[in-house]
DNA sequence: TTGTAATCTTTACAAGTGTAGAGTAGCCTT
DNA sequence: AAGGCTACTCTACACTTGTAAAGATTACAA
């Protein structure tokens, strides 16, 4: 067992996030910005960053008697492995059903859907 | 807090789609079928089984000393929920971006893009 | 009628997660 | 030097999840 690298609950994420948008950054200022989403005293916020350094998700930096954290994953990948597992969850692993159903059953708009056909053809065309 | 209606663990996930294959069945009947893929022995699928019909995933029904057990949610539902926690944690809400890193991403083959492209274009004229 | 197989019920327990209080240490100001 | 502020450390606790053993029940076969 060593391959959950990646993996984020949804406390984590939040935590995450704001990691990602004010790193390096402190546990106070973490708390700080997430105070308009989630009620999380300092406390919480802290335990909840010093477990996923843990879990190597963070990594601190000890500046004097401040510790700095920083984001030991990117977005990209977090958001790789989030959406990998729900398609071994959900869809058997398989991609393309994973897309079929959200053209289905999501309210794209027209838009949105042409958008994404323009999407596809520079896909390809960068394929070839 | 009463919406989590179709979340489902890792686990849950196993045995709802032994369920769904095989529907109604018992407890026992799951764990033969999941023989295979997972060490479970009977105790541990009937634990969860029960837990998940406390949790509303599940529905009982006693035949003489026998319980069957039946899906109380969809394949569908479970997967638009699954979609959807995906899109909110790790890309805000919106769609579009997270289809776009899946082209962006994964090794989409030249045929799947084309089926794909195939599939738009078919669910646009749909829309017109 | 009694053993036996099949199934259910009860109880447990460790790890992980969300949440936080209480106490401590360092530094700045007066 | 003492008080206060700020950030840190330690400890805790309830709930969920994964995992399962042990015991009770029931029904059929001999």
């Amino acid at each position: 067992m060593a391959k959950k690298k990646f993996e984020l609950t949804e406390a984590e994420w939040a935590i995450i996030e704001a990691v990602w948008a004010d790193e390096p950054c402190t546990a106070p200022a973490v708390q700080e910005i997430l105070k308009s989403k989630r009620a999380w005293t300092y406390s919480t916020v802290k335990t909840m960053m010093d477990r996923m350094v843990t879990k190597g998700l963070l990594k601190p930096e000890r500046i004097r008697n401040l510790i700095l954290y920083r984001a030991a994953v990117t977005k990209k990948q977090a958001q790789k492995f989030e959406i990998m597992r729900t398609v071994k969850r959900a869809f058997d692993g398989a991609l393309t059903p994973m897309m079929q159903f959200l053209l289905d059953n999501d309210e794209l708009s027209g838009e949105q859907l042409s958008e994404l056909e323009t999407m596809i053809k520079k896909k390809r065309s960068n394929k070839k």
